[in-house]
DNA sequence: CATTACAAACCGACGGTCGGTACATACCTT
DNA sequence: AAGGTATGTACCGACCGTCGGTTTGTAATG
């Protein structure tokens, strides 16, 4: 018996599926055969929506970023900020978003930072920062006139930060995955944060203090997963998310 | 016929020729086979000394890591040199290394940072950078003390500041890729050198043009590139290297 | 009646395992 | 000293399950 489906809705099933088996067990572990199982189809469906696994690997960085390109642009199209206020309105959004699907967020950070993701990490990074790069160079461009920022060559230094951003994200998933063996490890967290909202700060030339890529919702999490559930993961706190 | 050698030696046959392989093509492209293919031994051999091919993956990124901090290791222990002057000592000492092994280096950029070396390039990154970063973070203290610095958290700093390096690097490698295509590619390279040398600096805290982590050298090099051979890769040209 | 949307058997290559073999060395016996 | 023997190490090569990908066939759709 065959089930035929609406292209974009297998195709978005296949997207969705496949994400979820990337961030459970990670890009290189996950088989296409396991994909298809969990879709409850047959091999042939699968190559009939991609070519290869690789481009299904292409198109989940291409819609993953468009989604988070989604959130922040609104912000750069504003008129009334000014670009200071722009750097720190993006950075809320995707902090706001990151806070309400908290769940989803953890998992990806414990897994996406793996291995068996290095793949699937610097695709989606560099996607993400080719799609983000021009909106953050054009709000360096107005701190420049504005004189808020001092950057001889805002696009390449746009996608420095980015990337950069990726880093050092990819440094706090790490510590994070430490937080359960040694709970000291969150000051090294906090740390982290300063040092990265500093070395933005710097590199754009803005005043010392006036830049808030990450919020005191992110540290207050942080605080929550250490005191959090003694034992084992899974399961959340139940005054963090949601 | 049994071809019996010392263990060291055997090892290092490997891990010379699986480095090779992995540069030529890729790591996860090389198989096991092509390894002991062109080693001239056989599959149990290989996992004698290997417990798999990601083990041998490790130990290559250990081994590379630690002769890349045998070059800059000795800056660093200098009294008479100043914090500023051994960061300069250090990245000079590496862009020689560059320059001398020029050939290596520019195929390593063009495989290294490629999609089926993604895993390659994290691991050596992070070793490379766990290794590293106490001795920039001990220099960076220095600066703190001589003035010439102001850095809140040195050793995270300094592990930002190296995993950075390896960002920059490796978009120095894309962009190197396109030469060939697009010559005029070649201005975004110096950009990019600028944009890398302003941000440490700033990061730092240290005056502006005080730092040179790019020396001239590398900018003739990327200018021969382009005026050099026209049509296909491999060759080098006459006055470049060595 | 052609095109789309799948199913399912199949393929070569891959990483890894395993039982076995060649060889060096050390110890034991006569 | 010579010869036997035991033991560990270096290595062989057939074999296995799984993988990504191909092919051929077929039911549904318009």
């Amino acid at each position: 018996m065959h089930i035929v489906k609406d292209y974009d809705e297998r195709k978005a099933e296949f997207l969705d599926t496949a994400m979820r088996l990337f961030l459970e067990r990670g890009y290189e572990e996950t088989s296409v055969a396991a994909i298809i199982d969990a879709v409850g189809v047959s091999k042939g469906a699968f190559y009939h929506y991609f070519s290869t696994k690789e481009d299904l690997l292409d198109e989940l960085a291409a819609r993953a970023s468009e989604q988070a390109t989604a959130i922040v642009a609104p912000v750069v199209e504003d008129p009334s900020l000014s670009a200071v206020e722009k750097l720190n309105a993006m950075f809320a959004r995707t902090n706001a978003f990151k806070a309400q699907n908290l769940d989803l967020m953890l998992t990806l950070a414990r897994v996406f930072y793996s291995d068996g993701n290095a793949l699937l990490r610097s695709r989606m990074t560099r996607r993400s920062a080719e799609l983000t790069g021009p909106l953050l160079a054009r709000i360096i461009e107005q701190g420049n006139v504005e004189g808020s920022m001092s950057v001889a060559h805002p696009h390449q230094t746009a996608l420095l930060i980015l990337e950069f951003g990726a880093v050092v994200v990819s440094g706090f998933a790490r510590t994070m995955a430490r937080l359960d063996a040694e709970p000291e490890a969150a000051d090294e967290l906090s740390v982290a944060m300063r040092v990265y909202n500093e070395s933005v700060e710097r590199i754009l030339g803005v005043r010392a203090g006036e830049l808030k890529l990450v919020d005191g919702s992110i540290e207050r999490i942080i605080r929550e997963l250490v005191a959090g559930p003694s034992g084992a993961s899974g399961e959340t706190t139940n005054g963090g998310s949601r």
